[in-house]
DNA sequence: CGGGAAATTGATGACTTTCAAGGTGTGTGG
DNA sequence: CCACACACCTTGAAAGTCATCAATTTCCCG
């Protein structure tokens, strides 16, 4: 089990672990194509922590990979109100908010320095119109976005704060672990602020929980680092095990 | 303007009406394609109240249209906790929520004795594989959905909740207008509770909101139907920051 | 018309936000 | 390399919003 003596976010991951593989590589497209593709990534643009992937209403340019670093997405409204709607990592994809209307619907900001990959949009489209493989991997990162905005919104809706803090820590927790880092162990890549927002609560709030967590000693708070003591715990305060079964309990 | 005098979702819309004619008519579809399509729309499934056109984990059998009657969609937890998503008005196309993994991840329930189209997931996928206009449009209504759930995340995590019920009632508003209804009068297809549900707040927050609402004369109340007098004062009251001190604080 | 569900209303209190102050960490410039 | 300034985070106290509990009232369906 590895466990990351620096913000796991920094290090840079290549393309086997990067989740843009399953966008690029083993679903149908064959050695032309993926040669096509290859050569016509940009591997290396460099985001200034604070600075844009995009804006909304930019025209979209193409679709990103998180290489290193990290980012929020984000929504705007009217007065200024600002609602974080997911947080990125090494080997998240975006720009999806896109491919209805070829114009980003929101910001996406980098969190600190930040390496991405870019498929010019041209590209893309032309791979999906030819690549049945290529669509079905980018529907497939469409579905997960939609799923990933459903559970924030049961979360929100339904959950305590504590409750919510959690689940995003057990996510967060099998998030790493599904990237070979450790579960129990890891650095948050974004603020008190950030995150408070993302979870719909104040700042204060957050601070108090992750306060009170750590007196429980459900987990250990040092700055941005995580270490979860009690995964089962945690797991049970976030309500999660969320979808599968939820559709086999019959209330009657 | 027309001011239905019964419950407007009882109404049968015709094909010209329906947002399902943006998925099947003018975008791409050749007369055979055409032709194909509508005879394998199944135009008269019948659901009764409170019964499923799907639910989660169900294999995807097609997209719905709802052709009269209403229904909501839902999220449900490890431990039944229920967070509504989304209501559907005669016109919306659904089952979108399939589309990346061919299993539905929602339960769809309808409101009220409900008749929908379906379209077979085969017929579904042959068009969407053959035909370019036809996976335009299928974006396009992703897209909407996508967008409607940002916007509730917003909704929820930034507003009060009676911001929340003002820019629902808008929403509304706005939505019946387009569809040849009247802006300013019209029913709620949905319970108290599920609209509570919706809006992330408990029923007696609903009910006491809508009293409010009633009293200061922006809206009137009778039961199910919604009579709006001040149009504007309820937009301002949707997208005016209301956690009164957070809009000043960012003046600095 | 009657029974039960749905909706309203009131009282109370928990939880969360707001306001305020102090502490901690970080980055930059001397 | 240190010092200082600033942003970030934490903690406390007070206030407010919203949920819960409970009791009616209204509506709806058979």
């Amino acid at each position: 089990m590895k466990s990351p003596d620096k913000h796991p976010s920094q290090n840079i991951i290549n393309c086997n672990v990067c989740s843009l593989k399953h966008l690029c590589l083993p679903h149908g497209l064959n050695q032309n194509e993926l040669a096509e593709l290859e050569t016509s990534i940009d591997k290396t643009i460099k985001i200034k922590k604070k600075q844009a992937i995009y804006h909304a209403n930019d025209p979209c340019n193409g679709i990103y990979a998180i290489k290193s670093g990290s980012a929020k997405t984000s929504l705007v409204n009217a007065d200024g109100q600002e609602q974080i709607l997911e947080f990125h990592l090494p080997g998240d994809v975006l720009g999806f908010d896109a491919f209805a209307t070829h114009t980003h619907s929101c910001d996406v900001i980098a969190l600190e320095d930040t390496l991405v990959c870019r498929i010019p949009i041209e590209m893309f489209d032309s791979l999906c119109e030819r690549s049945a493989g290529f669509r079905k991997v980018m529907h497939q990162q469409i579905g997960k976005e939609i799923s990933h905005s459903q559970k924030l919104l049961l979360s929100l809706g339904q959950l305590a704060t504590e409750e919510r803090l959690a689940s995003y820590l057990v996510q967060l927790a099998n998030h790493y672990q599904s990237r070979g880092f450790s579960k129990t162990e890891f650095m948050l890549p974004m603020s008190r602020q950030d995150l408070s927002n993302y979870l719909g609560m104040a700042v204060e709030t957050l601070s108090r929980i992750l306060a009170r967590l750590n007196k429980k000693g459900l987990v250990k708070i040092e700055q941005r680092r995580i270490i979860i003591n009690d995964f089962d715990q945690l797991e049970a305060l976030a309500h999660t095990a969320v979808r599968e079964n939820a559709a086999k309990i019959q209330i009657t």
